[in-house]
DNA sequence: TCATCAATTTGAACCGATTCAATTATCATA
DNA sequence: TATGATAATTGAATCGGTTCAAATTGATGA
């Protein structure tokens, strides 16, 4: 179909293509073609031909055609484990920047924790055609890892974000989540804390078993012996915090319980509320994360905030550097871990 | 390129084509093309050749072919306003569930309630060449709406979702706000509270001006007047909520605070235990949206709970029906309105 | 057995970009 | 002014599907 038709049916409704630019600028298509990509072997003059008569028809590239012939989607998909959780919103959010930053989009899906999910989505990503994929682990006890080996297996460029599952290849930027462990630990025994409890998540998972490492450590180093009872292993919800925390109380009596998120202290403190402990006179209560809301509930949360934007950021230039190279995905896979901050609060005090 | 090449360059790498399934299958690449896209006029036997020929050559359709020619790109763009809050969260989990299920993929981006970066998003969609727009509207005061415009007249089909904006037209699913407002209201009267403050988001913006018109209603069935300082109109966050709740007992000491979200009464708690007023006894408050984290506070907030999920579910629907009309975004805009719920928990009592 | 009509199947044209070998224009130098 | 080298431009081929008019097949009835 030619501009002649097009005029014949009705201009208005008809999106023009590249060959009317081309037409309308004097010129071939490669030339357009090659303004619209910013190629340097194009004279200024005929760039300004083309970009006017871009203008003047209200031209846009259209997607499907550019990403047919050029085999790129310009666009990422994206495995989030659960929206519900802020500081997953709080990484979207960030993420969904840094990919708008090199001009792609990103394909959102959400895995709530199933691994099954994650396998499913990834197939659709696969499908979809995206140049890469970025993973926020779904936290599953012990995930069937399948899907990490097809997308190994088709090339599909793809990098793990804020943890990553033992035992697959595949790059990942994370926060050095031992040594947040470790430096809260620290600083709760420096203020004289003697019985520490701990509810962790499951030690198979990357992300529980660092933040245990680093609270034996600080215990260790100041050669102190931990009891086993000390560290109770479980979801990491809101829910599981409670009940964690009532467990905690039949087994002995701490002075201070420490969680690997901040949700989970909510359940915690709950609890304390309803058998009447004072926080942080009675007892502390210590977090990880830093939501938004820790710093605003009525007892501020003494946490270890992790360094969200910049591990988006690096973790998105990591998956950026993969898809760039000539065969990036089979580069070897690096592990970034990001400094961790302690945040003190009031839910923590000295005894 | 055909099969025979490919072996020559070692198969492996190669993605197979239609035309290598219409070959192994001995049918035409027509045929292939009907079978897989479920056309009604094929003989069994054929579609099995067929299929049996996808799963030896693990055959995959190209999407970008597909949605250059087919122009469709299974693809919707979600404009959505700020994933920190744990409400929008759970939306995008709905809505994406909902998508998923029509088969097509979700393109998120997040405008952080500034309608600039909702028109950046919307030029984006629009040359992504997704198929229908999503819009959770940014909350900004006075909003140029080009882009909504920009929209229609490029007869791209889309909804708005929870809110809208006024003065457009566009389809909506939405709480009956005024009547959430107007129950909670009627309640609070109900357990003999005489001085509520409203702190309200802008009276400009739809989703607080019918919540003020149901605080009002239920006022005037009661025949009870109402002064101009017991409404405050200001920004829908914490700290929003916090400074407002300082200036509420700057003019008059009420016996129940009301906000127009839950983070908002998170605020006014925060507050209130600065000037150690404590609730329910000395006050009562009450939110909006029933967030997660509500029934989990220390005091429970009674909210009033939107269906999101019904909501999600609707406006997803009411989408894919202008998709699928043969020019469905000139479609009358409709608006939905679902019922909200009373969710009565411990900051509320009898006074 | 043959004509007719409906049900399947075929395959070339098309969607709208990118790519790159071939061509043409430009310019410095002999 | 001719020559070669370099820079800019051209346009046909290509990507891998969908579509639909035309061809083929099969069933039915005379």
């Amino acid at each position: 179909m030619n501009q002649f038709k097009k005029m014949e049916m009705g201009a208005k409704h008809m999106r023009s293509t590249i060959r009317d630019v081309a037409a309308l600028a004097n010129v071939s298509v490669g030339t357009v073609s090659m303004v619209l990509n910013g190629s340097d072997k194009i004279t200024e003059q005929t760039a300004k031909k083309v970009m006017d008569a871009v203008a003047k028809v209200n031209y846009r590239r259209n997607p499907h055609a550019r990403s047919l012939s050029s085999s790129r989607s310009y666009t990422i998909g994206l495995a989030m484990t659960d929206l519900t959780n802020p500081f997953f919103g709080m990484m979207v959010g960030h993420l969904q920047r840094e990919i708008d930053r090199h001009g792609y989009s990103l394909i959102l899906g959400m895995t709530k924790n199933s691994v099954e999910q994650e396998k499913k989505l990834i197939e659709k990503f696969l499908d979809a055609g995206v140049d890469g994929v970025l993973i926020v682990p779904a936290h599953e006890r012990n995930p069937e890892l399948s899907h990490i080996y097809q997308l190994i297996s088709h090339r599909m460029p793809f990098a793990y974000v804020s943890t990553y599952y033992t035992g697959t290849k595949g790059s990942c930027v994370m926060t050095d989540l031992a040594k947040g462990s470790y430096d809260l630990t620290k600083y709760l025994l420096d203020m004289n804390h003697k019985n520490i409890a701990f509810i962790s998540g499951y030690r198979e998972l990357v992300l529980s078993d660092q933040r245990i490492k680093g609270f034996i450590r600080a215990h260790r180093d100041r050669e102190i012996e931990i009891r086993y009872d000390q560290i109770l292993e479980t979801e990491p919800d809101f829910q599981s915090g409670y009940d964690a925390a009532r467990r905690v109380f039949e087994r002995f009596r701490p002075d201070a319980i420490m969680t690997i998120n901040d949700v989970m202290s909510m359940g915690v403190m709950a609890y304390l509320h309803e058998i009447n402990m004072r926080v942080p006179e009675d007892i502390s209560v210590a977090g990880y994360d830093d939501l938004l809301f820790s710093s605003m509930l009525e007892t501020p949360l003494t946490t270890v905030r992790q360094p969200i934007k910049e591990m988006c950021r690096q973790a998105v230039d990591m998956l950026f550097g993969a898809i760039e190279e000539d065969d990036g995905c089979r580069a070897e896979a690096k592990r970034v871990l990001l400094e961790p901050e302690l945040m003190i609060r009031k839910s923590t005090t000295l005894r």
